[in-house]
DNA sequence: CTCTATATCTAACGTTCGTTAGTATTTTAT
DNA sequence: ATAAAATACTAACGAACGTTAGATATAGAG
């Protein structure tokens, strides 16, 4: 096997672990076997089991992340806001399982105090971006942090229901949803 | 130390470590430890680790639930829900910390395969339960089912902040977000 | 006071874990 | 073709784990 596909079948299948079995649940020994390969290479590409771990979340979630970020507003926030979180349902099994992991991070169910923070300094960003998005759309509106607020929630459990519990959200129940929490805006 | 305390004072340390480091992560000599009584206590009150984890679930965490559902609905709709998360800010820290757990393994963070079977069932109820509940408020409204659904979605994030993120929710916050969805009802 | 049941302990068993030392194989460069 | 570098393996170490055997202490009943 080419040296780097073996590094990034060996974090492909320690995301899969990870999220089945948590950190100390996953052990290096399954990981190598389900890779098909001995179980010293998994530290001949990673120094440890926690850089392993981390690597997924600092770069593999982040990018994830980073993507999504930069997908551009439409002339329609509610057209925007729906294909963010309907676009969730495509994403590669890989990229739906380490997304998951990083939420479970995220809520502090798995990984260590570092990786909480990074977490904790993403979160700060959320509200922010999201209030710049809409603010054209606010006008005539006296709640204005509410409503983004709001808004802010409701996406997080519609991410949560497809990345976390692995469902498929129809487009016109994501519409309907952020419809409602949006109803009178521009 | 009498008998049922030590039972009791198990299980409260135990659902702290479980959180904190989940189902594989715990060690029975923590456990132990943070009681400060002797390792084969933890056995000879629980029959092993997974008991211990089962009977948390089962019985503690459902037992929140079931104290959560038997509160009764209120003339208005919105105080109504308002007060149902609000007063998830002063739950004991072991009913949170339970709840947490629960959450964990709703989401199938933690846990095996037979308690998520039994968060399974759970779910199913919710939905249908808060129809019930706004259905003689939604006499105007032509999307029922799409507004239950989202203001559950909105719930199910404020739940987590309060319970998984431990933040402090203050009242007028949550009755912004529940008034945005309901907004036009009754 | 003694017997018995309950509550608690020390010590250990066998297993699995993360990690590494040491060695062999394959690829690449010259 | 051969030396060097990269990639892979077998085997093992020491530590920690879940769990239990077996002994000891405590308390209530007669």
């Amino acid at each position: 096997m080419a040296s780097a596909d073996l590094r990034e079948k060996i974090k492909e299948v320690a995301v899969k672990h990870f999220n089945k079995n948590g950190f100390y649940g996953t052990t290096i020994r399954n990981i190598a076997n389900d890779v098909n390969c001995s179980l010293p290479m998994i530290y001949y590409y990673y120094k440890n089991k926690k850089e392993l771990f981390d690597e997924i979340i600092k770069k593999e979630f982040f990018n994830i992340i980073k993507k999504q970020v930069s997908s551009l507003t439409m002339e329609n926030v509610i057209d925007f806001y729906t294909k963010f979180i309907y676009d969730l349902n495509n994403l590669s099994d890989y990229d739906k399982q380490v997304y998951r992991l990083g939420i479970k991070v995220y809520m502090s169910f798995d990984g260590d105090e570092e990786l909480k923070n990074l977490m904790d300094e993403w979160e700060k960003t959320i509200l922010p971006r999201h209030y710049q998005i809409l603010k054209p759309y606010l006008k005539n509106i006296d709640n204005e942090v509410a409503v983004v607020r709001t808004l802010v929630h409701l996406l997080e459990t519609m991410i949560e229901n497809i990345v976390v519990k692995n469902r498929f959200l129809p487009e016109n129940e994501i519409r309907e949803e952020i419809e409602i929490v949006l109803r009178g805006c521009q």
